[in-house]
DNA sequence: TATATTCGACCGACCAGTCGGTTTAGTTTT
DNA sequence: AAAACTAAACCGACTGGTCGGTCGAATATA
């Protein structure tokens, strides 16, 4: 259907615009006539697919959500154990940093706003907690299989999101001294080492 | 010096006003009217005392992180090792939570607002530098004296200051079905023992 | 002592500009 | 013919900042 397909280049432009305006100038500074300009269509347009700003930021949280994580599940299927599992999560939201380090300042945007706006906390805490569940059943397996100690599943799976997101630090916070990359492998140490049962000799 | 103090009690009124405002709105979505109204002073007097919205709020900053962080110094002085140290650092924080959590609903807003102005990331650069200039302080002190591994010191304490600040998804993060308590008890735990020196039996 | 003057502190009506959103009138694409 | 636009004028609610003016206490002057 080249309808259909129009439409979802049209889409496409202007989430794209938007978020790249979003990200230059936060969502209330951000105007209607930036996403014009940026998207190389008219007014017009951004009113025929979205009716107004809100729904067209509303809309970008999914556009943002797809892009950040999509492939999530699939590297981490390709893991064998409980812990490579989580070391692979590390990895792939490090990956995502250093490929494009603008979607991760996206996120302070997004939770500011889900503080102010209901249908943005809605959406974010629904991302958020299946996200969390996800978490969650990989570290019940590595409980149930003896990798793990038998840590409470849910507190931990936060504690690994929480330093996950905490990767959006190195966009702001560049007086630190100190590479995303040796955070994580530290914070990750700790966690997992701390999750994991001693080997007896 | 009656006109200091006079002085001092009007800056306090807006900053408090300011301060009750941004919490509920943001920055943007912040009027100048809203100030005027919650501080029973006029927008003249307002703009006797701050020559702009701006100013208003990089003033803000300064009294924000007063109120936050005035006081942890002083209870970490009372720690005798190193590790106490730390873990009365993680126990400020969390009762600064429990008593005031719009204090860390502040930081989102203020990050924000350092990724997109070059005054206010100015000022959060320093005070984010010196704070995490005093942790790295105590993990260097923990090392000489053998309370620690041989960690770098800059990297562990830029966990410990995202991990504290991590305490603040608890004002956004509402469906993740952990206290901040729980969450704090389990990466601090997970950081010590990553940091300390096992014990010879 | 009475009067005039100064000045910091403050008031609030108002203005100039801004920005989401609408409308209109026409064009291109399917 | 309907759908998918473009270009541009326009609306009107809103808001940061301004500015002429007020007021009371302190100070100087007569």
């Amino acid at each position: 259907m080249k309808k259909l397909e129009l439409q979802d280049r049209r889409k496409e432009q202007i989430m794209s615009a938007a978020l790249s305006v979003v990200v230059s100038k936060g969502y209330d500074q951000s105007r209607m006539d930036d996403i014009v300009e940026k998207s190389q269509l008219s007014k017009g347009a951004i009113y025929w697919y979205y009716k107004s700003k809100e729904e067209v930021y509303l809309s970008l949280v999914d556009y943002w959500f797809v892009q950040y994580s999509s492939g999530v599940v699939d590297t981490l299927k390709q893991q064998e154990s409980a812990s490579d599992q989580l070391k692979a999560l590390f990895d792939f939201f490090i990956e995502q940093f250093d490929k494009n380090p603008t979607t991760f300042k996206l996120l302070v945007e997004f939770w500011r706003l889900a503080g102010l706006n209901p249908d943005f906390n809605a959406k974010l805490q629904q991302i958020y907690s299946d996200f969390l569940e996800y978490i969650i059943e990989i570290i019940k397996v590595g409980v149930a299989n003896g990798e793990f100690k038998n840590v409470e599943p849910r507190i931990t799976a936060l504690s690994i999101l929480i330093n996950i997101e905490g990767i959006n630090w190195f966009t702001l916070f560049d007086k630190s001294g100190v590479e995303a990359h040796e955070y994580i492998d530290t914070i990750s140490n700790f966690i997992l080492n701390g999750l994991k049962k001693k080997r007896n000799k």
